[in-house]
DNA sequence: TGTACATCAGTGAACGCGCGTTCACTGATGTAC
DNA sequence: TGTACATCAGTGAACGCGCGTTCACTGATGTAC
C-alpha cells in the first residue's frame, strides 16, 4: 500500500522490503489493516480482535508483536511519519537538484507534491496526523509529542525554504513565513478531510496547486 | 459555549436559549459534553455512562432523549451545522451591506471571519467535520450524509461569491472557483488541526488571513 | 553429522470490566372538565 | 376548587456481548559444539 507510494514517487527512495523475516512480515500486516481501520472508524473503535483476525493469527500473537494496544499506535505512527518525511525528502532534493533559485525550486516541488497526490490511490499519510489530533485523549503522551514534534518539523523545513525565497525574492506584502510555512501543511491536512469525505481523489493535488499559484502570485515576478 | 461564541459575533444572530423546558436543558448538556468528548477521543470512545455521569442523570434518561449511540450524533451534528451556517449568515450579511463590491465584501467577510476565530476561546464547529470524516464507519448514513451536504452548500456558497468577484474584477489566471472555494473550508479544516495539534490559539486566524492575501493579490488591483 | 539448547512466532483458555440497550415502573408537572 | 388523566423526565435492575490483557504452554527454526 505504502510501498505503491514510494515507488511512484521513483526509484530514489527504496524502503528495504526485502529479506524481512515471518514476523517482521506479520506485523507490518497488522499495521496495515490498523492504519485503514482507524482512518475509518478512529482508534478506539479499531479492535485487536478484527486485525488478527483480518491477519491470520490470534489474539494473544499480537501480543508477542505489540506491548499494548498504544504501541501499535506509536510503531504505526512511527512508520508513517519517516515514510512521508522520506517522501518529502527526496522530492525536495530532486527539485533543488532542477534549480538553484529557491523560489524556483520550490515551485518545482510543489509541482512534484502535487503530482504524487494525483496518483496516489491510497489515503496520504497525513491522516494519521489528523486521527492523532481528533482522538488525542486515546494516546498516550509518546504519541503526542511524536504529532507535535512532526509538525515542527514541517514547519521549520518550509519556514527555511520560505525564508530563502524572501531573501531572493521579496514577497508582494509583509508576512510571517512561519504561517506560510503551516498553511502548506495546514492545506495537505484540510485537503484530505474535504477529498475523503467528498470522495474527490483529485481534490488534493487541485488544492496543492492552489497554494502553488499564491507563492507564485506573493513572490513572483 | 456555543452561545458564547454566538454573541461574540454580534446581536444579529442571537440563538433561542430562554423558555427552554427541563428536558431540553439536560439534552443540550448531554450534547456539550459528547461534542467535547467526541472531539478529544473519538465517537466510540464517547460512553454513554461517562455523559449522563457529567449530566447528573441515569444511563436510562439518556435513552428518553435520544433513540440511541447515533441519534446523539445525528442531533449533536445537525445542532452545530445549522449554528455554523447561521454565525457564516450573519458575517455574510454584514459583510455584504458594508460594500457593493463583491471583492470588497468578501475581504470584509474574511476579516470578520478571522477575527471571530481569534476570539473563540472555544473550538470550532469544523472540528465535528472533520471527527466525522475520520470516523465515517461509525456513523450511520443520515450523519454521512449531512456531512457531504454541508461542505457542498459551502462550496456552492462561496463558489458563487467568487464568481461574483470574477465577474467584475478578472483574476490574475486561469482558476476554478469550485477549487478557490473549496480551499476556504479546507483551510479552515487544516488550521483547526494545526491548531488543536499545537496548542495554538491564534493560528486559526492567522491562516485565514493568509487566504485573505491571496485573494488579494489574485483579484486585487 | 548429531545433539542440546535458545530464540521465534506464535496458540488456547480464561479473566474481569464496561459497554449499549431494554423494560417495567414512578414522581412531578400540566391540562380538561 | 377538586378530581382524573396525560405527559414529561426520568429511575433501577438486568441482559449479553466484546473488549484488552495475562499466562502457561508449544512447534518450528536457528546456532554452538
Amino acid at each position: 500500500m505504502v510501498e505503491r507510494l514510494v515507488e511512484k514517487t521513483g526509484p530514489a527512495v527504496q524502503l528495504e522490503s526485502a529479506a524481512q523475516t515471518k514476523g517482521e512480515r506479520t506485523r507490518e500486516r497488522i499495521m496495515d489493516m490498523a492504519y485503514e481501520s482507524i482512518v475509518q472508524k478512529g482508534f478506539a473503535a479499531t479492535s485487536i480482535e478484527e486485525l488478527v483476525e483480518a491477519a491470520g493469527i490470534t489474539k494473544s500473537g499480537f501480543f508477542y508483536h505489540f506491548k499494548d494496544k498504544n504501541d501499535l499506535a506509536r510503531q504505526l505512527f512511527d512508520r508513517f511519519l519517516s515514510e512521508d518525511e522520506q517522501i518529502i525528502d527526496t522530492l525536495e532534493s530532486r527539485a533543488r537538484e532542477l534549480s538553484d533559485d529557491p523560489l524556483q525550486s520550490f515551485l518545482i516541488f510543489l509541482n512534484l507534491y502535487a503530482q504524487m497526490m494525483d496518483d496516489m490511490e491510497t489515503l496520504h499519510p497525513g491522516c494519521m496526523v489528523a486521527s492523532v489530533t481528533y482522538q488525542d485523549r486515546m494516546f498516550d503522551a509518546d504519541v503526542r509529542q511524536m504529532n507535535i514534534d512532526y509538525l515542527m518539523r514541517m514547519r521549520e523545513r518550509f519556514g527555511r525554504w520560505l525564508g530563502e525565497i524572501a531573501a531572493v525574492s521579496p514577497p508582494r506584502h509583509e508576512i510571517e513565513m512561519t504561517d506560510l510555512a503551516d498553511a502548506l501543511t495546514g492545506i495537505v491536512e484540510g485537503a484530505i478531510v474535504l477529498s475523503k469525505a467528498l470522495g474527490d481523489e483529485g481534490l488534493m493535488g487541485r488544492q496543492m496547486r492552489i497554494y502553488r499559484n499564491h507563492i507564485r502570485l506573493l513572490f513572483g515576478v
